[in-house]
DNA sequence: ATGGGGCTGCTTTTT
DNA sequence: GCAGCCCCAT
């Protein structure tokens, strides 16, 4: 196949194009070419209609801020916006979907009717400044532009909470009309509507299976014993992640191959990605990542189905586009690759996956893919209280691969956030649940106000069993998936083996669950004799007394052939819980369960949950199949199910936290050696520390009103207790939004750092200015005064942005804020402490 | 074929 | 510290 380089010719289209015949103006362009136009006709009437409709639009939109309103107007042509943390992204996806399916670009839109009359404008001038808002709505459509059905409307999301969000949120504007056309879902599910349409020209059977990362993992764990490489000598996590590393890069085993040039390591994996790729597609089915890649590489090759929907898609809005990887990327520029609207919403700052592929470039870059890019920074945050979001902007300052964003807030300076260091994790854990009680005790905040954050899932247990001890209410997120659970993943491969009977990994699953006297040399014997004979698994299961290699077992393959084949003629005329039922008894699983007495209660209860969750997808579907409810299985985690009205504390980690806020938020484990971790202290990439720095970026915006920081002097970790120092990150944050406890406290440091048993394996990594600022109780005060003769009108020097004019200053906390119009960066709000400020 | 006991090795996670 | 895997005994 020659795919090479898609991205690149990909990129390439995209500069091609732009250069070329786009319909837009470069920003800079336009900006001049308004102003001269409108000069030119101030005092005409065109000139004060469109400047009469822009007010109108601005103040129907005043709710919105400025920045905010112009990221919602700037609807044709790529744009980027860099939504820093609690900035009302969402609500601005939201509202720009819903502008431009009711007015199109009916504000940007330089058309005047020709039949303007001086009362008609004065009319308008005068509604502009004196009609109510709400009265608004009458006259706007008046201006309407090209305005987008919804169908053409596509909105591509990571999650499918965020994109349930968008939905709803799209209902309630629209309130009750049809824009149900609108395609909004995760990348996964876009890919699936057009795979499921194009599957032959995917070259996919009809009924293809999707592997989650557990199947996967069986395939390529089998593939690796095919080839007789061990897993000892290449370790299989290694191997997945090089695969899917190289899927996200849309390289297939060939081009993996051929890259792999002499390195042993890398010319072994080449060999299993191939052998898998072949598992996969004797079994019909794709792995997440294959969703993608084989998306792209449809759309790519085959000019028919590429150009149906690029005709499509009028506008293309992409969220969460500093997690997008090479092939993700790829995908929105075909998808949007017809009219070239695309919008990206995103955080550079707030990129926390690069270990999953995503990369940082395609944010830091897009404004050079495209060249004709606009950018819009929406700064202004909604969420955090002063000190909060001072701490947050110190931290991520010590970045350097960012765009450089500071965010500003409106709101009060709040208290100051805590920091402590506590004897222990139990004394860690006691002092989140005592701290929480109290303050639900004095009837100040209710449970589900409290969320603890932490870096490692390993952190969790200690914490519950405070929580469990202390009787506060609490619940944990991505502990076990709802479907991750065994005889869930069963009954799921059951169904999957209906619909897709030589799913070979599913097959392998159920084949002898319950147990049929079919042992793992006969599935082998299956598999060869398959692979051999080029036919499916289940063909040859049928027809076992064929095969003399089986003959043993055959009477017990024929007997399973047959339940197979009679569930499959029962799924052509019963609902899916319906089906689901029959599975679990006909199969004998229920009886399995039954006969394992109490201690397998539960696992009948969660079968008993499956069905209501089958039932309740045939309530919310129409045309409800068993393909339709698995690919929805497949792609629907259980974290979309978080339910933020339930009174309890909330317990998670980091990751899981991107994009919630809680008014109190504690980071437990605030420790070199947790948060970071020992492999990012240890790592050469300086992006791994740069990383765990956005992770801890994110952890403190996620605080409302009070964040809580701890560490402990001593912990017990991987049943070795030891300790570690306070997290470099805590040093990194500005010293006055932070309140340390007590002086006595401090004094006591010193001595329990020097007794510290470190965990570090690497002592050489252990610089002496790290040991240094462990060991001293840090009291140097940041001094903000450094600044402070800079006022109103001064001329400043910025060591990035260059010079400009001080537009107003403000006090923040300790800290001040300024307005800076730059006279080549525009206007930009800086903290005095960071900004380093010259004046000139 | 199956079940139990010892051994290892260990971020983060959505789809 | 414990989960998940491998190997061995039945």
């Amino acid at each position: 196949m020659q795919i090479k380089k898609i991205r690149d010719i990909i990129i390439m289209r995209i500069n091609v194009d732009t250069a070329g015949n786009h319909t837009g103006y470069r920003y800079g362009n336009r900006c001049r070419f308004y102003k001269e136009r409108l000069k030119y006709k101030m005092n005409n009437l065109a000139g004060r209609y469109l400047a009469a409709k822009r007010q109108l639009f601005d103040k129907y939109y005043s709710d919105l801020n400025p920045e905010q309103r112009r990221a919602v107007f700037t609807v044709n042509g790529p744009l980027l916006i860099l939504a820093g943390a609690g900035s009302g992204k969402t609500t601005v996806l939201v509202r720009r979907i819903a502008y431009l399916i009711r007015y199109g670009n009916a504000y940007m839109s330089n058309k005047t009717p020709d039949d303007l009359t001086e009362t008609g404008v004065k009319q308008l001038e005068e509604a502009a400044l004196n009609m109510p808002r709400e009265q608004l709505a009458d006259i706007l459509p008046e201006f309407i532009e090209s305005p987008c059905p919804p169908y053409r409307v596509l909105a591509i999301t990571f999650t499918n909470k965020a994109a349930n969000e968008i939905k709803n949120r799209l209902e309630a504007e629209f309130n009750g009309e049809d824009i149900s056309g609108i395609w909004a879902g995760t990348f996964h599910s876009i890919c699936m509507k057009i795979l499921r349409v194009y599957y032959k020209e995917a070259a996919l059977g009809p009924d293809f299976s999707i592997y989650d990362t557990e199947d996967s993992k069986k395939a390529v764990s089998d593939a690796m014993k095919r080839l007789n490489i061990d897993e000892k000598t290449l370790p299989l996590k290694g191997v997945m992640n090089e695969i899917s590393r190289s899927k996200d890069k849309l390289k297939g085993p060939d081009e993996y191959a051929g890259e792999a040039g002499n390195d042993f390591r890398k010319k072994q994996i080449a060999r299993i990605y191939k052998e898998y790729q072949m598992a996969l597609a004797a079994s019909n089915a794709l792995d997440f990542d294959d969703i993608i890649f084989k998306t792209v590489k449809l759309l790519h090759g085959n000019a028919d189905v590429r150009q149906r929907y690029q005709s499509r898609f009028l506008y293309v809005n992409v969220d969460e586009f500093q997690d997008t990887n090479e092939a993700q990327f790829a995908l929105t520029a075909l998808l949007s690759g017809g009219y070239r609207n695309i919008m990206v919403v995103g955080d550079d700052d707030q990129s926390i996956y690069r270990f999953r592929g995503a990369t940082i470039a395609n944010i830091l870059g897009f404004d050079k893919n495209y060249s004709n890019a606009e950018v819009i920074k929406l700064e202004q945050n909604y969420r955090s209280a002063g000190n909060i979001l001072g701490a947050a902007n110190g931290i991520i300052s010590k970045n350097r691969g960012r765009r450089g964003k500071s965010l500003w807030t409106e709101k009060p300076d709040g208290e100051l956030i805590t920091v402590r260091e506590l004897e222990n994790e139990n004394t860690e854990a006691r002092f989140i649940v005592d701290t929480i009680s109290r303050s639900v005790r004095m009837k100040k905040r209710k449970c589900r106000d409290f969320a603890v954050l932490y870096r490692t899932n390993a952190q969790s247990r200690v914490l519950e069993s405070a929580f469990a001890k202390s009787g506060v209410p609490y619940r944990t997120l991505g502990s076990l998936r709802f479907f991750d659970r065994k005889e869930i993943r069963d009954i799921i491969a059951y169904l999957n083996i209906i619909v897709n009977h030589n799913d070979e990994s599913r097959l392998k699953r159920i084949i002898n669950e319950p147990k049929r006297k079919i042992g793992d040399k006969t599935i082998d014997e299956i598999a060869r004799i398959a692979r051999d004979g080029g036919i499916g698994m289940f063909d040859v299961i049928e027809h076992a007394s064929r095969y003399e290699e089986l003959s043993r077992s055959a009477a017990a393959l024929s007997q399973f052939a047959t339940l197979i084949n009679q569930l499959t003629e029962i799924s052509k005329t019963v609902p899916v819980a319906e089906l689901i039922r029959r599975v679990s008894d006909m199969s004998g699983y229920r009886a399995m369960i039954i006969a394992g007495g109490d201690a397998e209660r539960d696992r009948l209860e969660n079968i008993d949950e499956l069905i209501s969750g089958a039932l309740e997808y045939q309530k919310s579907n129409e045309e409800a199949t068993l393909a339709g409810y698995l690919e929805e299985v497949a792609l629907v985690s259980d974290v979309d199910k978080y339910d933020e009205t339930a009174d309890a504390a909330i317990l998670m980690t980091i990751h899981s936290a991107k994009g919630l806020e809680f008014p109190v938020v504690f980071l437990p484990g605030m420790e070199d050696g947790i948060f970071p971790g020992m492999q990012t202290i240890n790592s050469y990439d300086e992006n791994d520390m740069e990383e765990e720095r956005r992770l801890c970026y994110v952890a403190i915006t996620r605080a409302k009103e009070k964040l809580f920081i701890l560490c402990a002097h001593e912990r017990t970790l991987w049943g070795r207790s030891g300790g570690n120092p306070p997290s470099r990150f805590i040093s990194e944050l500005p010293e006055q939004f932070l309140d340390r406890g007590s002086s006595e406290e401090k004094e006591n440091q010193p001595e329990k750092a020097a007794s510290r048993v470190y965990y570090s394996q690497k002592p050489v990594k252990t610089r002496k200015e790290d040991v240094l600022t462990v060991n001293r109780p840090v009291v140097k005060k940041q001094e903000p005064a450094e600044f402070s003769d800079v006022k109103e009108g001064d001329r400043v020097r910025h060591r990035i942005f260059g010079d400009g004019e001080v537009l107003s200053v403000r006090t923040m906390g300790a800290d001040i804020l300024y307005e800076i119009a730059f006279d080549t960066a525009g206007t930009k709000k800086l903290m005095g402490s960071y900004a380093k400020l010259n004046k000139i």
